[in-house]
DNA sequence: TGTACATCAGTGAACGCGCGTTCACTGATGTAC
DNA sequence: TGTACATCAGTGAACGCGCGTTCACTGATGTAC
């Protein structure tokens, strides 16, 4: 134990990130101040320090969630200024995320978190509005520019877009790896975007444009 | 305190239904031995006449959860030889189930089954893989007689089946009511259904039959 | 550059609490005669 | 119908354990002079 001293700043991020980590490889039941202060190389009561207590804690977790999908998010944008190559982008990245870092979906549909205080279920609903909210934006100026079907209704689809990865995660954490999940997202992704999309990549005929 | 006795078949489906009833009130993580056996009139001893421990009653949970998403699944069946009657009806049943019953994503999603035992892990991946493999089978059936469209991935559409919902519940929950889910379920179910079925109901062009 | 002091990250012992589980017991219920 | 006994659901005290949190402390680091 006993690593040297670290200004509070630095040690608050070090903090979080090892009770993120931690979450990814045991889930969250197994995180406790005792076990994210020895991963951190401090004695529990130094926690302390940092945060008020665990609350403090899981709220400084969330705010790592929602840095990781504000960053897809962006990169997402980025890539192209066509709304399906944004949000394919974006299921891609997503995918990878939720992939590597279990304590996404683990954390936010928690006990704690859906139960518990209501601040930290005011910040996850708050963190995933947000998320929502940005494909719904994609998806809204798609319609702008006839890219996006007119008739598809923005909210529900920018939902059904998490839906295309949700239920294929848990089934593949439950799997223990032993489930294609890429493919079956990349199927259902075949599925929402022939249906939202007005004339998606592939199945474009010629001579059909933006006539709308 | 102290109810009269009781035999044990009868005792173990209270405590086993308490437990969920318990759950869906107040999350996993407020039930304990205690609380359960609280809550059936007993003392926390008594239900280890009935259980093993916690574990093995965590898994009579899943069961009576196993037992609602089939129950759902054959009245489904049973409303409609369509199959897009029939999933719209199940649709229907398992937003139901859901609302009426948080317990079921809740423990599904919960640390205890995706993290701990393995047994634990193993009954939910079966419950799960037989319900959407129901789901499947619908589709298959409908690929059959046309119904469906032949060149949708019926495991990924059995999957995003799911999304359609999952989503949707998420946010309601943490939103506390405040989320119409049942509208943005209609309209994502309406995205779905127009890709997945070939002649969905109500865009259906006349003089169009099963011609494929 | 050297000394005196304030700041503050980290320590270690201690706490009260609820948890899952055990065990010897009690006494109601069902069965055999 | 009455008695003797086996079965077994329920009891209550006790356990060891890990948890979140507190508190008086230590001593390294940064700052003022």
């Amino acid at each position: 134990m006993s690593k040297e001293r670290v200004s509070s700043k630095v040690r608050k991020r070090q903090i979080a990130v090892a009770a993120f980590e931690l979450i990814c490889a045991q889930g969250i039941k197994r995180i406790s101040i005792s076990s994210v202060a020895h991963r951190v190389g401090v004695v529990p009561s130094a926690i302390y320090r940092h945060f008020r207590g665990k609350l403090e804690l899981l709220e400084s977790v969330l705010g790592l969630i929602e840095e990781s999908l504000q960053r897809n998010l962006s990169e997402a944008r980025a890539t192209s200024c066509e709304p399906e190559v944004q949000l394919r982008h974006l299921l891609f990245l997503h995918t990878k995320l939720i992939r590597e870092n279990v304590a996404i979906p683990r954390l936010l549909f928690s006990d704690d978190v859906q139960f518990g205080d209501a601040r930290l279920r005011k910040r996850t609903y708050g963190i995933l509005r947000e998320y929502i909210g940005g494909v719904r934006k994609i998806l809204d100026e798609g319609k702008e520019v006839g890219r996006v079907q007119a008739n598809v209704d923005s909210a529900a689809a920018s939902l059904l877009f998490i839906g295309i990865l949700q239920p294929a995660a848990l089934i593949w954490h439950l799997s223990e790896g032993s489930f294609d999940v890429t493919r079956q997202i990349e199927k259902a992704w075949e599925i929402y975007r022939a249906q939202v999309f007005s004339f998606p990549t592939g199945t474009r005929k010629n001579g059909q444009e933006d006539t709308r």
